[in-house]
DNA sequence: CTTTTTTAGTTAGCCGCCTAACTATCTGCT
DNA sequence: AGCAGATAGTTAGGCGGCTAACTAAAAAAG
């Protein structure tokens, strides 16, 4: 449960109220607002309790995806024909850039892993600074028995939607998310030169 | 930031691809699924650093919205008419329930504000082991300080998508909140049950 | 070739969330 | 009355995020 949140969103005539004595307060814009983050928490939360019952948690999951991907596309490609994604054996950094965390989450992220042996660290021999991460046997086939559960979750979650209802969700979160990272590009710059 | 995820979303294909290997795995609900989270998370950061930079985390701002709601309320309606919330000074307990975090986590919370100076413990006069939580004249300014810059930000987060987008939005979003729910029902069934 | 800067990774310490165990109080049963 | 059970709140300890400071190594600058 990633976020703390209102349990019951409020309702719309409440919006409407505020808005008498919030000018800027945009009831459909904060009604949106409010729905995507509820739906976001709960959906996470519903495939974080899944990953919880194999004892894995979110943040180590994602990792275990990132490497498995690279480790599958590691085999039969070779150069950088971005099948789906770069491929290669990934370091600390990339993991971190790629999950969107710090490297000093990601260090943390991968002491646990190591721990409980689904990865490896490897020195890489011409950089002295850098190690590889790899998957053990053990995580591969850890992850192999866990998808399956884990993509039946989220096709159970998506079921009441069809097929054209699901393209016009993507297609209107898509819009929200390129105004997020506009906001995120331009916010610190008003920060920084107010 | 509350859940690690991967930054650039698995093309279509690659999940086509997925879905030969995994029979299980319904590349349209996966793709929805994905950015589901991945616009819920980058939404909630856009606001997070807002409220960051007037020192207040989201947990805290939300006991502050909860309790500002009741505050509102309690001015001039005293009876059960229920005009958004319940209305009360509310209860560690009540408060716990709204935002969805257990009565441990709202201690912490409850405490932190006390501490800053926004909130106040008082013991209930009736039943010695219940206390109310009151914000301060300086929370209810430092709340509607807060608010005007909060609300255009969900206003712009949404701005590019059209009244009738927001309403789509959010009748798609709460078909996936329901079979969250249901899931989240039946689940622990299952596993007691496996 | 030495010095400075950049880069990779880790460590240390904070915060918010959790669960589990505990204290204090109230309620109900006899 | 007196005790069992429920309920309100806190405390203790763990985990996964974060930032900031640090070490080691490579790259760039002189």
């Amino acid at each position: 449960m990633p976020l703390l949140l209102l349990k019951d969103l409020p309702r719309y005539e409440c919006l409407l109220e505020g808005a008498k004595v919030f000018p800027e307060l945009d009831p459909s814009a904060c009604e949106a607002y409010l729905h995507l983050l509820r739906a976001g928490d709960e959906v996470f939360s519903v495939t974080e309790r899944n990953l919880a019952e194999h004892t894995i948690s979110q943040g180590r999951f994602g990792v275990l995806m990132l490497l498995w991907n690279s480790t599958q596309r590691r085999t039969n490609t070779g150069a950088a024909v971005e099948p789906c994604r770069p491929a290669g054996p990934r370091t600390p950094a990339e993991l971190a850039d790629a999950a969107g965390v710090t490297r000093a989450t990601m260090t943390g992220l991968i002491d646990t892993l190591e721990r409980d042996g689904l990865v490896r660290r490897e020195p890489d021999p011409d950089d002295r600074r850098m190690m590889s991460v790899r998957l053990t046997p053990k995580a591969e086939d850890f992850v192999a028995a866990l998808l399956p559960a884990h993509f039946r979750i989220m096709a159970r979650l998506m079921a009441p939607l069809s097929e054209t209802e699901r393209k016009t969700l993507v297609a209107l979160l898509t819009k929200i998310l390129q105004s997020a990272s506009e906001l995120t590009a331009t916010a610190p710059a008003l920060t920084a030169s107010s």
